[in-house]
DNA sequence: CTTTCCCGCCATTGT
DNA sequence: ACAATGGCGGGAAAG
């Protein structure tokens, strides 16, 4: 019944839930995808390529939009944009954070102070709701809470915590804090997490963000990388001449050092709310303050799952794609393809097959760069 | 035990 | 009505 049944491994007692994550989704995802030359993406034939249910794929479409590698375009059928939109996502992101949306308090606790205030506060109205828009009827409270609480948003906030974070390493559970607001509800925490972890996964395998221990506390936390996943790869081209140290992807920041609205005080000046964003404040937000933000001194110990290094494919190289790379456009029937495979060529085999060399490739430039390091207990 | 997080039920939203 | 989307959390593998 089900799609091709993995003869993998026919033993049960091999399953092993990695090789299901959305972690090597993503990757896959990436492999068939993130080829010049592709520029629609229909749902049913990605998960038919990738031999998993409909919904994995929303999830990883969800968070792949979030930065803009896709587009919606029409139901079923989505723009790949490519890597190279993820500057200008993220851009935006950065300015939403300049915005003066979004309360933030007080999340400037260096070292370790832990604002440890007792939990006996009448919350004030913190959490402020924030859903304008409801054009004219003001009713319906909680309209558009669906999307408030989508993936692809939480992504986005995610990203912004660490936009407008002094530190770089932030664990699951410090975010999760954050992002909820200051809902006291271990449920809600909970669930949370799950959604954190889900989308660290794809960032992960897409070397935008990195999985480490926060040295001392050992805690599992996460590094920002952006695009500056391995600076390897002598690109030529690709020179960033940004004089700027503190880059978040590819900042092209004007100069907003002027301004620089403190995040500090300003108790409450989100009467308005604005575009959702995250609410709530950042009240126990427990950030650990890292100064020795050096250069590069972290000895990449990522190698996790493929990696294709910054944005752009490495190279051009490819073997022989199957009929031509002109793209019919015309007519995207997505689905032309992947309903029946015709005679030609089969198209899935073929593409997979070309992947995999490149990964190799990848994996080969990658390793070539990479350090090992000692296992340190 | 805790951390990580896959699976898929089923509520929403779109057509 | 049906189909497309996508919250959400149970609960099992991994550590």
């Amino acid at each position: 019944m089900t799609s091709l049944h993995d003869s993998e491994n026919r033993n049960p007692n091999l399953y092993s839930r990695k090789e299901k994550s959305l972690g090597v989704l993503c990757s896959n995802f990436l492999r068939l995808y993130n080829r010049e030359g592709v520029e629609s993406i229909g749902l049913d034939n990605a998960a038919n390529q990738l031999g998993v249910e409909r919904r994995r794929i929303y999830d990883i479409v969800n968070i792949l939009e979030s930065v803009g590698v896709m587009t919606r375009r029409a139901k079923n059928s989505y723009t790949w944009k490519g890597f190279g939109a993820i500057p200008h996502a993220l851009e935006e992101l950065r300015k939403q954070t300049s915005n003066e949306n979004h309360k933030v308090p007080q999340m400037r606790s260096f070292g370790t102070v832990v604002s440890e205030n007792d939990s006996r506060g009448p919350s004030y109205s913190n959490n402020s709701y924030t859903d304008r828009y409801t054009k004219s009827s003001g009713s319906s409270k909680s309209e558009n809470n669906r999307k408030e609480k989508s993936l692809g948003l939480l992504t986005q906030n995610f990203i912004k915590l660490f936009i407008l974070s002094n530190a770089d390493l932030i664990s699951l559970d410090t975010a999760a804090t954050a992002l909820l607001g200051d809902v006291h509800d271990p449920t809600a925490m909970r669930t949370k997490v799950r959604r954190l972890y889900d989308i660290a996964n794809v960032f992960s395998s897409m070397n935008l963000l990195e999985k480490t221990r926060h040295p001392e506390s050992g805690k599992p936390s996460f590094r920002w990388l952006g695009l500056k996943g391995h600076p390897n790869t002598k690109s030529r081209t690709l020179d960033t001449n940004n004089s700027k140290r503190r880059d978040f992807g590819t900042d092209i920041t004007n100069r907003d050092d002027l301004k620089r609205n403190r995040i500090d005080s300003l108790s409450d000046w989100s009467s308005k709310g604005v575009t959702v964003a995250m609410h709530g404040n950042f009240d126990n937000v427990k950030i650990e303050y890292d100064e020795n933000v050096t250069t590069q001194m972290q000895p990449a110990r990522n190698s996790k799952e493929f990696v294709f290094g910054p944005f752009t494919p490495a190279i051009v190289q490819k073997v022989g794609v199957c009929g031509n790379k002109k793209s019919k456009r015309a007519q995207d029937w997505e689905n032309l393809a992947d309903t029946y495979r015709p005679q030609y060529r089969n198209t899935a085999l073929c593409e997979l097959f070309g992947h995999y060399v490149e990964a190799w490739k990848s994996w080969h430039v990658e390793a070539d760069e990479k350090k090992q390091v000692q296992p340190v207990p």
